[in-house]
Formats: C-alpha cells, sequence, structure tokens
DNA sequence: AAATTATTCAACCAAACGGTTGACAAACTT
DNA sequence: AAGTTTGTCAACCGTTTGGTTGAATAATTT
C-alpha cells in the first residue's frame, strides 16, 4: 500500500522530470489536444512525442482516446495530488530557513509563531 | 532565466523521482545526518548513497560538510518551493475533476452534442 | 477499394541511471 | 608515524531514457 503510493509517486515526480512533459501537461490543463497539436511545438518527431505520452500515462497523468482519426489527449491531475501533499510536508521548512525566518514571521505574525502550520 | 528555472525544475523533480531519495529528504528535514547515518537503513553500498547524495546536491537540495572524519549532510528546502510552485498551478483542477468528468460523459453520450469540440 | 491522415509500434542508438567493487583521501586516534 | 574511520572517486555493468527512422494500424475521405 506504502508500496503503491511510493511507485505512484516515483512516476509521477519522473513525468515531471522534463520540460516538454511539464509543458504538455500546461498544454491540456484546460481543453483537451490532439497528439499532433501537443507535438507541432517542439523539433521532435511525433514518435518522440507519442513517447513522453507513454511516461505521462504510465503516471495516470492523462488519458488518451480515440476520436476519428486522431487521439485526443486529456489531463488527469488527480495524481499531482499526491505529488503536492508529499512537497506539503515541506512547506513549514522553506519558509524558515533562517535568513528567512524573521521577515517571515514579521509577513504573517504580528505578534506569536505557529510552527508547523500551513500559510496558504 | 526560464531556461535556468526549467533546469532548476528538471533535476528537482527527477531527485524526487526515487524512493530513497525523498526518504533521504525526510531524515534530514529536522536535524542534519552524517552520512553513515543515512545509509544505516539502506541495504545498498555507502557508494551507492553517496551518489544518491550527488544527486540531491545537483538539485540544490542538500548541503554535504566536512565535520571530523564524517560529511555532515543539511536540508536545503528552497528549491522545493519552486517544484511546489509549479504544482500549485493544478490545485484548481484535481478538486474540480468531477467537473471535468461530466463535461466528458456529456461529449461522449448520444444527446446531440458535437463530439470533438472544446468545451469552455 | 484505394488513398489519406493520424498515431503507434519496432528496432535501433547513445547517453544517463543506479548499482557494484576496489583504490584513494582526509581527518582523527594511538 | 601508523592505523582507523568515513566518505568519495573511478571503473565497470546491466537497464532505462529519450531520441531517431521506417513499417504497421485504424479511421476517414474519395
Amino acid at each position: 500500500m506504502v508500496e503503491q503510493r511510493t511507485a505512484a509517486l516515483d512516476s509521477v515526480f519522473h513525468a515531471l522530470a522534463d520540460a516538454t512533459r511539464r509543458s504538455i501537461l500546461r498544454e491540456i490543463t484546460r481543453h483537451e489536444r490532439t497528439v499532433g497539436e501537443l507535438a507541432e511545438p517542439y523539433k521532435m518527431s511525433l514518435a518522440a512525442v507519442s513517447k513522453h505520452l507513454d511516461v505521462l500515462e504510465r503516471a495516470s497523468l492523462i488519458e488518451r482516446e480515440r476520436r476519428g482519426t486522431s487521439r485526443v489527449v486529456r489531463l488527469n491531475p488527480k495524481p499531482l495530488r499526491a505529488a503536492q501533499h508529499w512537497l506539503a510536508y515541506y512547506e513549514a521548512f522553506w519558509s524558515s530557513t533562517l535568513d528567512r525566518l524573521q521577515s517571515h514571521l514579521e509577513s504573517t505574525q504580528p505578534s506569536g509563531q505557529t510552527a508547523g502550520k500551513k500559510e496558504n
């Protein structure tokens, strides 16, 4: 169970570790796109983009569906939530780095301080 | 500039795409640890762990410092902020997945709506 | 039925990854 | 000065990654 979660995080973070794939995700956030539309901005081959889509699909970040002769690519943002959740653990720490602690406290807490609490 | 940010995200997400490295980060969130202490839980060699630390250091997620004969590893959480920021863009979408599913069903069902059109 | 369009599959390739082992280096201990 | 502890470096190895090209497949058009 933790195993699965771990493997899922592996695949999601791996999928995000490539600028092309991140930019594909951006492209389909609001509207689905065909593979051809997605490939157009890049100078790599369509097959290469198709492989990037494989990686995104393995991470369950997209779904592909046939539509006529095309295939339509749609975002599944759910796995990103797990990634964000993993990162959220560190929120307190990146705001409390020594050189930032003071300004952070000033900007958030007029008087006291609440460590370990979210601030968004 | 976007170039650098992109490369930074590449290295950070890549660093996070491995369970060993994620668990090392967890281990040093509150206290610094020596390389030996970090390596102890794993069955891989010390050299392997040292390589994982290389990856984390390339992503600027850790700093290593000599302390006597040991080396001490310390978390630098700042780059995680950039990763979290990238993910934050999708927060709205993973909560509205239900809406997307619904519109998907609508466009699929033979209810007179034209398939293949963008839904706003 | 044939041709066109859109995408994937398969084979291949160089580079990077994640691990190993053994030699080396730096700082402490005796 | 010699030995011990701690970690890195270097070389190596099998696997994965990210790209290529060309053939294959599937739906549409003619």
